[in-house]
DNA sequence: ATACATTATGCTCAATAGGAGCATAATGTT
DNA sequence: AACATTATGCTCCTATTGAGCATAATGTAT
């Protein structure tokens, strides 16, 4: 048998994420179809930079901090070129006046947790879950381990997990065998896999990196940084637990001036302890996330 | 300005680890020069199957679980056309009758911290990095936390960080501007970049995945897999703490024989619980591996 | 002005996890 | 029989973390 070095395109996709009053929402193309994307050109003289200029280009939008989530290759039958998907997240803290942004969860509700609403749609999704696995043993255990179900912990970084479990059950909208979809918007190609990738890194670094700062306000009070871990990762957590870890953990530094405008007592603003930053990013922060039913 | 699609090759590279007699070592070629590595082909009809293909025909191994690691693709002003490269990690339990199996730690020798002799060689280091710092706050910081010098401690998983710090400094041997070296063994291309990305990555998931028991025999002692845990990690433990840790976790189950023919009391053999291993995949393991100065 | 709603912040208590080391058990060697 | 060597069980102490009560400081209704 031949062999040919194959020919092949790249397109680099990219998941730009902010978060607006409480949401968090990327930046879409095309109506929210789709992730803002292109091929990569013999300008670019990175990858990194062949992102940044098809973002920009389409959206307009200057990326800050980048990073790598995964490349797809799977070769298309009827293609003769081949095409491999290179995909990148970033994140930015204002979203600017663009159009196009979209919240997550309008893609994803089931990943948010924090309202009394998902329990409802969690639990059209068990019976729904259960129906498919019908009485087979393995796939009731990964319903269980990968839902949360039956006393299972939920683990709020599986997001493709569970997609790709629905995608099986032929319950999202982008299965060939799916009939209804869980009211949750599609995207083309592999797109929506894209996000649930970006999701589940992004969850997964706000546990034990600064990140959350780059989405926040320079001046914030704890509440907002606490709304914000969890806007991302889904879930409610404790308050006078969660102020107690980031304080001790060195993090956030005072600032004399309080919140205005509000019910209540007036909350005092923190800033991001810019000194050691640097070494956070490497020695790692720990923000606490818990675990819960 | 005119826009051109580039053209490219994408050529997929593989970190095969094994665990050798109590060092971690990988798959080489070129007299271990180099990774093994070829160009995706037309008839590779995904990324994992032209790597599996390209590690079969190179060096006559077949690969099981793989995992992608990293896309780098910075153009090389000189030539025309395009390389995209693809970096893959995979784990043995067996290394076979092959050759080209070179330890982890001829490639990184600062990074096995279980010996006297590391101590050593970590004094030469600070003093080179030192000097090379100058008195620049910036750097000196720089060196303080990835080499965990002054009171902070040293973090396994910066294997990488660790490596482009050296690079910067002229300390390895692939610098442009490195004179002597650190008596370590050299690659070619970036394939040493490489190899740390899959030390830093198989560092991070041994602990909060079941990955070692791949690189363990099927029946092992509880200090097997610890001095696994050690091998990989660079760093010693507290023998009765691991032991507590294991158990409680539930990932192990005695078996009714026993280790024969060593010295001392011989120890009971336990085997992975594959009843629940899938779901730890997912939920997590928390193999203990604690911090130290 | 006073009572009350609302949010922020400080503090306690109990359960757990994790680091360090002592004590005992079971083998081989001298 | 004494001893070296390794395995295994157990305790003590400390740090972390989940849960909730108590107090502080504001705005709003009466």
């Amino acid at each position: 048998m031949n062999h040919h070095v194959a020919t092949c395109r790249a397109e680099l996709v990219a998941v730009l994420t902010t978060l607006q009053s409480g949401t968090p929402e990327i930046l879409t193309v095309q109506n929210g179809a789709c992730l803002p994307a292109g091929a990569l050109e013999t300008e670019h003289s990175s990858l990194q930079r062949g992102v940044r200029h098809w973002v920009e280009e389409l959206t307009g939008f200057r990326l800050g901090h980048v990073e790598q989530l995964y490349t797809f290759g799977d070769s298309v039958p009827a293609e003769t070129e081949r095409l491999v998907r290179i995909s990148y997240m970033a994140l930015t803290r204002d979203s600017g006046d663009q159009a196009g942004w979209r919240g997550w969860y309008q893609y994803f509700p089931w990943e948010d947790r924090r309202t009394e609403g998902s329990v409802a749609l969690l639990k059209t999704i068990e019976r729904a879950l259960l129906e498919w696995a019908a009485h087979e043993e393995e796939k009731l255990d990964r319903c269980r381990v990968t839902f949360g179900l039956n006393g299972e912990s939920w683990n709020d970084e599986a997001v493709l997990e569970r997609y790709e479990l629905l995608w099986e059950a032929g319950l999202v909208q982008e299965s060939p065998y799916c009939s209804a979809g869980l009211g949750e918007r599609p995207m083309l190609w592999d797109h929506r896999r894209i996000l649930a990738t970006a999701m589940s890194r992004l969850r997964a670094k706000i546990r034990y990196t600064p990140v959350v700062f780059e989405l926040v306000p320079e001046e914030f009070t704890l509440l907002q940084l606490q709304q914000a871990m969890e806007a991302l990762s889904g879930r409610l957590m404790h308050k006078q637990n969660f102020r107690r870890l980031v304080q001790n953990q060195d993090l956030v530094s005072e600032t004399d001036r309080y919140e205005s405008g509000v019910q209540g007592r007036p909350a005092r603003l923190y800033r991001f302890r810019t000194d050691n930053s640097e070494n956070c990013y490497l020695t790692g922060a720990k923000l606490p996330l818990g675990t819960f039913s």
